[in-house]
DNA sequence: TCTGCTTCGTAGGCAAGGCATACAATAGGA
DNA sequence: TCCTATTGTATGCCTTGCCTACGAAGCAGA
């Protein structure tokens, strides 16, 4: 399990056969773990998100959120939660900033007084639009090493981790 | 650690309109947007992760930062930072944690004054070796719902991403 | 009806990351 | 030697994630 201590840089650790000469990019058994592919592809995705919605002014989870309430109108935030996975209080953060720029309202709900509907401002509309214009070309710049059947099996492999 | 955010899995009906229909996980269109489910992966990974490691007090970067240390004795932040895709700055505030636990030491580089050469220390490595079995059981949590044709296909897919 | 439990939103606090800027020391090339 | 690039460092700001606690509202049973 544990990996000779005096390994050089160049030293192929046996894990991978192209280690040997290849210095570069060799980071050892680290590149068997799932786990840490999951962690880069997703920093590589985020950092390109941030890029592309620099203008807009936009985090991935605020335009989540964006998009759910446009397609969820009056949802409450524990089921916009659940739907992100996020925490409450989380939620609550998100939620905050979001009102904050008048992308969207709070509504108590009229069926149930402890949770608040959520509805669009004329102003969530407009940047929601804009902002799908932006995830459109940022999954464009995500798929482009892809092919259709590929981007396919990769939502299915991913989704049993999510599920 | 009783966490209330999957309390129910029986979305409240009436919540909202979409919702009678296809009920559970109807998130819309945003369930073909790629990057969507990266993240959605990614955080259910970070959860499990961060539960496995609750005992070890470790985060993901921190055991990847010793992981690497490990594997290239003397290596430098900035090296560390590429590998990792990390900021300076954000690597330095890793190493300071690292290093305030007496995991690691910064060595001045002979060859180059301005580089600090990284070195685990006795109970860095220690850690590290308790790290390893608690990442195997991770893996293998994450691994579960793969063949290990699947979980090949799964990195090589990931990897054209972050590479 | 009253009572106790649950759910939902809320508030405050804390840690970790990510990123930007600025600065000092060192290297290395012109 | 001088100029520039690299490296580490210090600061500060923002977002996310999670915890605890609390009040308001719903709900179910005595």
């Amino acid at each position: 399990m544990i990996k000779d201590r005096f390994a050089d840089a160049i030293t192929p650790a046996g894990s991978s056969p192209a280690a040997a000469g290849a210095e570069e990019a060799d980071i050892g058994a680290i590149n068997d773990i799932l786990g840490f592919h999951i962690r880069l592809a997703h920093g590589a995705c985020l950092r390109h998100f941030t890029e592309t919605f620099a203008d807009l002014d936009l985090t991935q989870k605020q335009v989540s959120v964006l998009w759910l309430v446009d397609d969820h109108p009056g949802i409450a935030q524990t089921d916009l939660a659940q739907r992100l996975r996020m925490d409450r209080a989380t939620t609550m953060a998100i939620i905050n900033r979001l009102q904050a720029k008048h992308f969207l309202r709070r509504d108590r709900s009229e069926k149930d007084g402890r949770k608040q509907a959520l509805h669009l401002q004329p102003e969530g509309i407009a940047m929601l639009a804009r902002a799908k214009q932006a995830i459109a070309e940022h999954e464009a710049w995500v798929k482009s090493r892809f092919t259709d059947k590929e981007v396919r099996q990769l939502i299915e492999l991913l989704s049993r981790i999510h599920e």
